[in-house]
DNA sequence: AGATGTGAATGAGTTCACAGCT
DNA sequence: AGCTGTGAACTCATTCACATCT
C-alpha cells in the first residue's frame, strides 16, 4: 500500500516521448519509488549536485541501486554511462513521468478533523497539487473558508465538481458515508480517489483508488513492537 | 512494501498459544491484511452474524478466500472445517495476534495542521491505542490542550516520554527536523515510529517504522490518472 | 575505468487444486 | 457435502552479474 489491499487498475504509457512505446503496466510500487527518487533529487538539486550514479543515490538515500536503475529503465534510458545522471534532466524528466508537469486539481469531501487538515496541509505544503474545492454534509461548516477554499455542501457536489474541475478526490468522511461519498465522487465525473475512510470500498473500474488507512499502520506497528519483544 | 520504501525489520512469534511456535517472519502485507480482516469481522459482529466462511468474508467485503485461509494459516487453526469461522472467536484471536487487546500508548511530536488533526482523530476515533503525550518546538504552542492533552515544549521530550510512558512516537514536523526528531524519540526509548515526515529516515535497528507519505499517493494518483488517458 | 541498462537467477507473494477434517 | 488448511504451480519483484557504451 502503500495502501497495502486493493487498488484500482494500473494501465500502461509512460513519459511522452520516452523511448517505451507500449510499455507493460507499472507497479505501484515502482511509482511509489520514483516518487521517492524525485524528492532526493529535489534534495542534490537544492545542494547544488549536479551529477550523481545510482550507487551514490542508493548510498545516501538508502535506497538499492540497482533497483533504481530498473525502475528508470521502464521509462527510458536517463543516464550516460561511464557518468551517471544529470540531476536537474533526470529531475525533469521524472516530473514528467509522474505527470507533474501540469497541476493537478483536489476536492476535498468531508471538511472535519481529518479533511481540515488536509485541506490547510495540500493548501500550504504540496507543488503540484491544489485543492479548488471542499465540501461537506453538515450545514454548520458550509460557508466557512479553510486554507483558501470555501466550504459547499455535499449535496452540490455535481454543480461544486462542474464549477471547479478537479481531477482527484479526497474522502475524509466517516467510514460509513465512504462509500456513499465515493459513488457520488465517481458519478460527478472524478478521475481518481484518495480515501482515507477505513473501508473497503467497492471500486468503480477505470477510476484509480488509493487507500490511506491510519489505524492499519498503527495496528502493524502494534504486532511488531510485540514481536520484538515488547 | 506497503508503505513504499525503507521500513524496519520483521521479527517472529505470533498469538500466545497458537499453535505456531517458532514461525517465520511475517510480511507487512500479511499484517495489514489481518487488520483488514479484523475490521471486516468487527462489522459482520455488529451485524448480528456468527459464522462466515473465508468465501463469503471474501465476497462480501471484496477480498480473497485462499489468501485469508493462507494469512490466517501463519497463526494457527482458527476455523472448522465443513462450516467456517465462528466470527466472534476469529475477531478475539485476530485482536490478540495484533496484540490489541492492550492498549498502546502514543506521543505526537509536532503539532502543526498534521499533528493537531492526529491527536484530535487519535484521541477521539482509535480504540486500542491512546495518545497521552504532544510535543512541539514552537513557545506559542505549548501549554495548549489538543484532544485531552497538554502541549510540552519538544526539549521536554525524555521527561515527558519518562512521565507518560508511551511506546509509539508519531512524528509530524517539517521534513527538515524529521531526522533529529526521529533519533530524539528513539534516544528516549520509543519502540516504534509512524512517520508523516516526506524523508527516507536513517532507522534506528529494532524500532520498527511505518512512513505514511501523502504526497507519493497524490503522485501515484496523478500517473495513472494520466496513464488511463487523462 | 566506470557507470548504465538488462537478461538470468533468485526470492517473495499469490493463486490453484486438492487432501483431510467435520 | 462443504469448507479449511496447505503443498505445488505460478506470477510478480528484487538482486546478481555482465555486456555495452562513454
Amino acid at each position: 500500500m502503500a495502501g497495502p489491499h486493493h487498488e484500482g487498475p494500473l494501465l500502461k504509457r509512460a513519459g511522452e516521448r520516452a523511448p517505451r512505446p507500449p510499455s507493460p503496466e507499472v507497479s505501484s510500487l515502482t511509482l511509489n519509488r520514483l516518487s521517492v527518487y524525485l524528492r532526493s533529487l529535489r534534495q542534490l538539486q537544492a545542494s547544488g549536485e549536479s551529477t550523481i550514479s545510482s550507487q551514490e543515490l542508493a548510498r545516501r538515500f538508502h535506497l538499492s541501486a540497482t533497483q533504481i536503475r530498473k525502475d528508470l529503465a521502464q521509462f527510458g534510458e536517463f543516464g550516460i554511462r561511464g557518468v551517471g545522471y544529470d540531476v536537474a534532466l533526470l529531475e525533469a524528466r521524472l516530473r514528467g513521468v509522474l505527470s507533474l508537469d501540469r497541476e493537478h486539481r483536489l476536492i476535498v469531501v468531508g471538511v472535519g478533523n481529518l479533511g481540515q487538515a488536509l485541506v490547510r496541509f495540500l493548501a500550504v505544503a504540496e507543488e503540484g497539487f491544489r485543492v479548488v474545492a471542499a465540501v461537506d454534509k453538515d450545514p454548520a461548516k458550509v460557508g466557512r473558508r479553510v486554507g483558501g477554499v470555501t466550504i459547499r455542501p455535499s449535496k452540490e457536489l455535481r454543480g461544486v465538481v462542474r464549477e471547479t474541475t478537479p481531477e482527484i478526490g479526497v474522502l475524509a468522511v466517516p467510514p460509513e458515508a465512504a462509500q456513499e461519498n465515493y459513488d457520488a465522487l465517481v458519478a460527478a465525473g472524478l478521475r481518481a480517489v484518495l480515501n482515507f475512510a477505513s473501508v473497503n470500498l467497492r471500486l468503480a473500474p477505470g477510476v484509480p483508488t488509493k487507500n490511506v488507512d491510519l489505524r492499519i499502520h498503527l495496528e502493524e506497528l502494534a504486532f511488531l513492537v510485540r514481536a520484538a519483544g515488547g
